[in-house]
DNA sequence: TCTGGGGTCCTAGGACCC
DNA sequence: TCTGGGGTCCTAGGACCC
């Protein structure tokens, strides 16, 4: 017998909910926040989803919808963000010895020991104390799986009768719960396993918990197909991992303001992705021995297309900024063709090994003390002043046509000194 | 005018080895 | 006429997640 206790805490509409913090005045209106380039919907409060506002629907295709409901619309504010989940994740570990910070608005909490019976109360006050402490409004789902949790969470978030709390450790609510579930809810089914599974004659979480064909579901739908029913069946396949595990890979991509037609703005837009994504790898203390780039014109547009990646294995592994931006350009200079509309650029590092254990190349030439005491130089220094306060100077230095808009952005609430809230 | 960004895992199939 | 068998490693592509 399974006596595992799980609960997944997950933010309301995270990033709405963050605006909304410093925004009291909104507390009742819709609220909307945008991806990068002020494209489309990625967070969207309740008020919002009434009103019909489907998630990732472009802004502009709704923008009628909103103005005439008074929608309050954000760019995507990501500082903003990340600090309030630190914040929210802080207030969780007090309440579990273990907890697998799974994204940045949810957290799985192990609570496996803890009394049955009070375990919903404990949640409650889980709930309670992250709000008083953030500001963050919560739900908690608890079971004995994870599959099972993000399937109590989901009820939790809209029956208003749990207020925002529910659990399936019972009998009764179990059955509530997976018989209420479509298919298509439970977490790892997505859109083609869906319509696979229909066919099947599996609509709800409760049939396919109930479907004897366990070979079958593996055939179809792979391991992971196989766990997912185990764990609706309440047999644990997802453990709960609290080290955060490195990257693998490390991408950084954006789409442009504008579109560019020149290789100069694609260098410039590659050599500033490449400083991100850097940054990002030292700061895992890691090294990468594989460059990729891509580039892509604008594929809504009825105009020529071309879309192209290539890639390069670099004879030392490396987390040099300057080295990978030189990799990047040769790339470019193999795959760029001019008298395209490119909308976007990006660069993927891989073959990402640790930085004290990789493989010294023989002929390559290796990163220097000198290298890494500069890289190290200039990540302190943008921890300290802000993002690319110092950069290569292939990036460019005047705002540019690829410079991304965002046109609806909070001000930096707690991440800038000279944007804190006035009162 | 206007459509995001960043990841992971799994499988099949090819290359290669003895 | 008749052309082995088994294993590992790597990669591309698909599916899914937030």
């Amino acid at each position: 017998m399974n006596e595992r206790i799980i609960a997944l805490i997950d933010c309301n509409s995270f990033y709405c909910s963050c605006e909304r913090l410093f925004r009291p005045d909104l507390m009742n209106r819709p609220v909307g926040v945008l991806s990068n380039n002020d494209g489309c919907f990625v967070s969207r409060t309740n008020e919002l989803k009434r009103l019909g506002v489907a998630m990732g629907a472009p802004y502009f295709q709704v923008k009628n919808i909103c103005d005439k409901n008074n929608v309050a619309v954000f760019s995507a504010n990501f500082s903003l963000y990340t600090n309030m989940s630190d914040r929210v994740m802080n207030t969780l570990f007090e309440f579990a010895p273990s907890i697998e910070i799974y994204s940045v608005d949810e957290a799985f909490l192990d609570l496996t020991g803890l009394d049955e019976g009070s375990i919903e109360s404990y949640c409650r006050n889980i709930k309670k104390t992250v709000e008083q402490n953030t500001g963050i409004p919560v739900c908690v789902g608890i079971a004995r799986t994870k599959v099972l949790a993000k399937l109590a969470n989901r009820i939790a978030k809209k029956d208003e009768s749990t207020k925002g709390v529910f659990s399936t450790l019972k009998k009764e609510n179990l059955e509530h719960a997976l018989s209420k579930s479509e298919i298509g809810d439970v977490w790892g089914i997505g859109r083609q396993s869906n319509i696979k599974f229909k066919i099947l004659g599996i609509k709800t979480a409760k049939q396919l918990r109930d479907y004897q064909n366990s070979y079958l579901i593996q055939k179809q739908f792979t391991k992971v197909g196989r766990m997912i029913q185990d764990e609706l069946r309440e047999i644990s396949c997802f453990p709960i991992s609290d080290e955060v595990p490195k990257k693998k890979e490390i991408m950084s991509s954006r789409t442009f303001g504008s579109p560019v037609f020149e290789k100069s703005s694609l260098r410039e837009s590659l050599a500033s992705y490449a400083g991100l994504a850097c940054e990002k790898l030292r700061k895992q203390n890691s090294v990468c021995q594989e460059v990729e780039i891509y580039i892509r014109t604008n594929p809504f547009k009825e105009i020529p297309q071309y879309v192209k990646s290539i890639s390069i294995t670099l004879e030392s592994a490396t987390c040099d900024t300057r080295k990978i931006i030189k990799e990047a350009f040769t790339l470019l200079d193999e795959i760029f063709v001019s008298g395209y509309e490119y909308k976007k650029a990006a660069i993927k590092l891989s073959k990402i090994q640790d930085k004290d254990e990789y493989q010294i190349s023989l002929f390559g030439k290796n990163d220097s003390q000198e290298d890494l005491i500069l890289m190290n130089l200039m990540d302190k220094i943008n921890a300290r002043d802000g993002d690319e306060t110092l950069k290569v100077a292939a990036c460019g230095t005047n705002k540019k046509a690829w410079f991304m808009k965002q046109t609806l952005k909070s001000p930096r609430y707690v991440t800038g000194w000279s944007e804190l809230l006035k009162i």
